[in-house]
This record gives structure tokens, C-alpha cells and sequence, in this order.
DNA sequence: TATGAATGAGAATTCATTCAT
DNA sequence: TATGAATGAATTCTCATTCAT
């Protein structure tokens, strides 16, 4: 993480290339999932991937770069798979659920990439010192979470409470699975997947009596 | 071609020789707080003291120690902190409330040495690539927390639901506000301990029917 | 809070790998044997070679694996030569003459290599304490010279001693010239050959009255 | 090994400053002998003799000051042992039976010390990078020797042979015997004295027939 | 005399990045 | 495009020596 050379924009990648990093961002996922951020070299990851360091710097000119790229490739899947299942609810009650539930789904499916990109946030920093993953990041999920709350409790289906704290503390709640899977991989993520479902819906939901 | 040394055993140090390990360690949770353990480097550490590299090093053989005088450090003064504030509390549900608000004001009275905590429990690796503070750590959390909720289910208080998933998910909610802190010094801890406390506790509580 | 690598099996290697390495072992035998193991640091070796002392660590992971490389090389290289002269040979006498010759001659002829590798076998330890070149190695080469000796007793021609003292004493008396040569450069090697076959000789024949 | 101050001469020494410096030397000595002399830093030594490292600097203001008082002390109380036992016999074979015998006696009964000085002989040296125990030494012990070999051809006991040679090999058969003690402690040093003096007295004698 | 803290010069390794082929 | 060699900065750790108390 030295220097500033950018590579070439997506859309002029042929599909040879395209390939190539695609696999070369595999291995760096696996290998961070595996080894910890700070261990996951250049070196490493084209060990894994059966390439020379050189092929590596070809198509990621930086490190950075290849850390960037598995984010986009990770957070983008997520979002592939939990926006439409979310969307599919009418309640916001529903899509709490859903958004808890879609969520637990895809870690347990992709424990790997989930494994590195929370290493990643926790972690990765630019050449500047700065993290790759910042506090906008976070703020914007937050957002988006914020809204959706929001909108249940203009619904009255929900309770008042700080919606701030609320989607903060429902991420965090979402986000420490990885870091659990990390460490003990037999977690039974359905079972947590419930449970968390139960939790936050208790916890939103308007006062019975 | 290396070899390890082990530093003196505590009760054989004298008070000025306690007073520079306790300096040293706070300029390490200060310089890890600020940039990040991986950026952490003795070096830095040094400079941040004002002392050669090597008095480090004369004071802890190994970065390994300074890791373990930081984290004994902030836990054992986060017990003390919380432990009466929790055992002051006679029903299940007062010793939650008072298990996440003692934890907060604890946190927020010690912000650098919570967030240089939790970048430890992050990415901090020994020589062999285990992390320094393992799962038996996160394991031992929990199972005290389930404890306590068990109890409140044993007594009625508490409802039915999984104690270790519960306790994860509290215990998750309060580290993620050190890590919040280091992104946003402006967040309002007494608030998100209001609402923390409230979320759980209606998550916890038997249901009113 | 280090680790260790290996590096990729010799038949993997290219031409111009083996070439480098190559290079790198013969500077590393010439610093060894003119400063001594201890001082024979990467940096000296790099700047003998003239190269960066990355480039060291590239083709030689560890220091140690440098050492082995030195040791493998001069070992060869002194088997290769001295075996078919000594096989050349019928009596055990003559084997006897043979082993202490071709094994001087060996060395006056590659001077430095030897002295390296006697300053290997002194001092040069593994990160863990233990001799790089530990008792075994000696053990094997008297059983070696020892069983040339028995089969000398066997057949008549040597008298009755212990052949592993004798063995070792040869090997000491042997090993004693390169340690010599580094002291007094101007040794005659021929001469003392001679004299040291004379030695032997007298010291192992059956007694004549 | 870094300057030059050089500590007061013997003679002013008071009887508390010679025991001090004699206990140093012994732990000198023990730790030269067991981890070898690289790994010999003052602070072990300080550690053996359970004093602080400031005492050892206070008594020898550098390190080589402590290697010649090793040397000093094992060389002088090895010619205490040997002279007189030499000088007891009249015929030169049997003053070089003596001076092999009482050798691997000696060897035998102080095996730290004289482990630590072939260890220091070996490998310690100087600032600029020069043995400690030099070429004069060795060439010294070979001239008395020679001495010895050559008053046995003069007298007829003795064939002609290159004494030099002689000397040198009787040397280092002596000086291999804590070298080996050192890989084997259970080396029956009293048979390995009877066969090396059997050894040098065929290989000297003058030829019978 | 004794202590132990401090210093700063190396030492071995790791690693992102550059570059010639 | 691909390779792998080379570079040099950074990092942890060791150690002889100096020095204030």
C-alpha cells in the first residue's frame, strides 16, 4: 500500500481479465478469512491462487485495490440476495424479520467472504492511515435500517425508541456472526437467526397493554 | 535464529519500574487506540512515550507482553468498575440493566483504552497465528452473562429464549460502542445505554400476555 | 511475533534460481569463512554479493536455510571427490592413506568452503539452541572411518584399538587443517598430508616384532 | 565489545573485588559452556550469578575483559596440573605420555571451563573482528610441544618426523576431547586417554626393526 | 560498590511494490 | 499478459555499554 497507480475502469476488462481477478479476489477472500487480514500477503494470496506475486500486481495495481474489490464483491452479493427478500414483506415488522433472517442466511452461505470483510472493516487501512471501511459506511447501513424502522413506527407498528440505536445495535448484532463463525464453526446460525429475529421484534414492537 | 525471554514476575518489581510498565502500557493503548494495532509498532509506541525503542523492549521482551499488560490492565479495571454496580442490583432484571449501563459509563469514561481493547480482540495474533484473545475469552463472557440470565428465567423474571444466543447478542451490542466511539467521538453514550437497556429488557422480560 | 517459511523444493527451481542461489552460498561461504560464523551477518553476505539484502531473504527464507545450503554444497562436493579415491584403493591401509589424502587435498583445493563449514560446525545454532551440525553428523562420519578400521582388524593388516577412537582422533586431526589454514594460511598442506598418513599408519599397523 | 577502558591491574585488587570477579568468571564459564559463546550475553551471565548486570560492567568494563579473565583463569590452572606431572618423567615418551594423560585428566575433572575455552578459542573476537585466541597461541602450544618431540629425536627415543606436524595433531586430538564432552557427556575420557597416548607413542617411536 | 534503567546499534524477517524479460 | 527477481522500508528483538542514583 505505497503508491497511488489506478487500474483500468470495469467496462474495458475483457472476460479473460475479468476471470483472472475474479479468481484472484477468491483467493484473497479465502486467504483473509483464513490467515487475518494482516497476514494475508500479496504472496499468500498467489500462492493460494497458483500464480506468480507478479500476476497479482498485474491486475491489482495496489493492494488496495484488491482489498476494494472484495468488498464490491462481497457487499454486492449481499445486496443481491437480501433486497428482494426484504422487499417481498409488507410489514415492517416483516421486513425486520427479513432483513435479520436474509441477512443470517447469506453469512451462513458465504462464511468465507462474510469472514474477510468483517476482518477487512475491522482492519484494512489506507496508505494514509485511514480505514478502508469507514464510519460512512456504517452510517449509511445505518440509514438504511433507520428507514426502514422509521417507517414502522409512523405505521404505529412499532414502538418509540431511537432508531439511531436501534439499527446500530441490530447490525452489530448481525455483524458479529462472522466474527463468531471465525471462532467456533459449528454455531448453529438458524437457531441464532430466530432468536435474533425474536429479540429485535420484541424489543421494536409497540407496547401490548 | 531467534529465541523468547520471559520478563520478571510481577511482585519482584519496584514502584519505579511499575510506574514505567504502567506509562509504557498506557502509551501503547493510547498509539493503538489511535492508529490501529497493526500500526501499532513498538517504534511508534516509543516515540508516543518520548523513550528509546529500547526501553521498551527492557520493560517488555516482547510485544506479546505489552499486548497482555494492556488487556490485563483494562479488564481488570473494567471489573472492579462494573462488578458492585452489577451485585448491588437484587432482581434479574436490574442486574441487566445495570450489566449494560455500568458497561457503558465504564466504556465511556475509558474510551482509548475500550477501543485499543477491542482492536486487540480483533486482530491481535501471537507468533503462531492464534488470536490473543481467543473464543474461550468471548465463551467465558457469555457464559457469566448466561448465567445471570438464567437466573431471571429460573426466577420467572425472564422469558423463555436462548441464554447464550441473549448474551451474545448484549455482549455484542456493548463492544460495538468503543469501535462506534473510534468513528464517531460525538456518540451519545448515556442515551445509547438508555436504549440498550430498554431494548434488552424487552426482549428479555416475560411475556405480558 | 514472527513465523517461519520454507522455501519451494530444489527440482522446482530455474536455471538462473540455482545460478543466484548458487552465488548467494559461495558469497556467504567467503564471508563466513573471513569473519566467522557470527559475523557473518545477511547484510555482509548481501554486500559481498553486491545486491540488496532482500534479495538474500528472497532466494533463502531464513538464514538457517542458508547455512544448510552451504553445508549441503561443501558436503557434496567433498564426498564426490574424495569417495572414488579411497575406493580405489584395496587394503585397508591404503583406504586409510587415501582417506586422510584426498581428504587434504580436498581442502587445500577449496580453503574457504572448508573453513565455513568448520565454523558452521562450531557455532552456527538453530533458533531453538540446538547445534545446526549436531553430534550425529560426527557420530556418522566415525562410523564411517570406523568401519573402514574394523574391516583393517578383520583382515590382519591393523592391530587391535578402539576404532572409534581412533576414527575420531583422525577426524579431528583432519578437521584441524582447515582451522589452520584460516590461522596460517601459508601451511603446507602436501607436507602435512604426509606426515599425518605417516602418523596413521604407524598408529594402526599390526605390530611388526 | 564496543570500547577500550580497561579495569585496574590485579595487583590493587582487595580480596572482595578477586572473589567477586572469580565468581563472574565460573558463571562466565557456566554459561559459555552450555548455550555456547554467541548466545553468552552478559545479562545471562548476570542472571547465573544471580547479580545485577550493572556489577558484571562495574568488575570488567567489557565484555573481552571477561573472556581473558576465562581464559586466563583455565589456562593458568591447566599448566598448574600438567607441568609438574610432564616434568616428573625422564624419557621423552614417557613426559608425552604425561602430557597426553594429564590433558584428558584435566579435561576430564574441569569439563565447563574447558568446554567454554574451546568455545571462546572458536569464535570470540575482537572489536575489529580479530580471534581472541589467535594463531600466536596455538603456535606457542605447538612450539612447547615441539620442544618436547624434538628433545625425544635428539635422544633416539623419536623416528624423524615433521614435529610441527606432530605437535599440531597431538593438539588437536587433546583439544577434540571437550569438544566432544560437550555433544556427549558420557565419553569414557579415561580409555580415550590410554588410546591417543598409545596412538602417539607408536606413531613417534623410533622404527624397531 | 551496586543497581537497574536507558540507549542505540545491529540482526533476522516480512512485505508491498517495481521492473526487466 | 505473465513471471519471478529485486528492492528497500518497516518491524521485532538482542545486546554491549553507559549512566544516574
Amino acid at each position: 500500500m505505497r503508491t497511488k497507480t489506478k487500474s483500468a475502469p470495469a467496462e474495458t476488462r475483457s472476460f479473460a481479465e475479468a476471470a483472472r481477478r475474479s479468481q484472484i479476489v477468491d483467493c484473497a477472500i479465502d486467504t483473509v478469512a483464513e490467515m487475518g487480514f494482516a497476514r494475508a500477503s500479496v504472496d499468500q494470496i498467489a500462492k493460494r491462487a497458483r500464480v506468480s506475486k507478479g500476476v497479482i500486481t498485474y491486475h491489482f495495481p495496489s493492494k488496495e485495490e484488491i482489498v476494494d474489490a472484495v468488498i464490491e464483491k462481497v457487499v454486492a452479493a449481499g445486496r443481491t440476495y437480501m433486497e428482494p427478500r426484504i422487499m417481498a414483506e409488507t410489514s415492517a415488522a416483516g421486513r425486520l424479520r427479513a432483513y435479520i433472517e436474509s441477512n443470517l442466511e447469506f453469512i451462513d452461505a458465504h462464511r468465507s467472504p462474510l469472514i474477510a470483510l468483517v476482518e477487512i472493516a475491522m482492519t484494512a487501512r489506507r496508505a494514509d492511515g485511514s480505514l478502508i471501511i469507514g464510519p460512512e459506511s456504517l452510517a449509511q447501513r445505518a440509514a438504511n435500517l433507520g428507514e426502514l424502522l422509521r417507517a414502522g413506527q409512523r405505521s404505529g407498528e412499532f414502538r418509540r425508541f431511537n432508531t439511531r440505536v436501534m439499527a446500530l445495535t441490530i447490525i452489530h448484532a448481525i455483524d458479529a456472526v462472522p466474527f463468531l463463525l471465525a471462532r467456533e464453526p459449528g454455531l448453529e446460525v438458524k437457531l441464532h437467526a430466530k432468536e435474533l429475529a425474536m429479540i429485535f421484534a420484541l424489543a421494536t414492537r409497540r407496547e401490548s397493554s
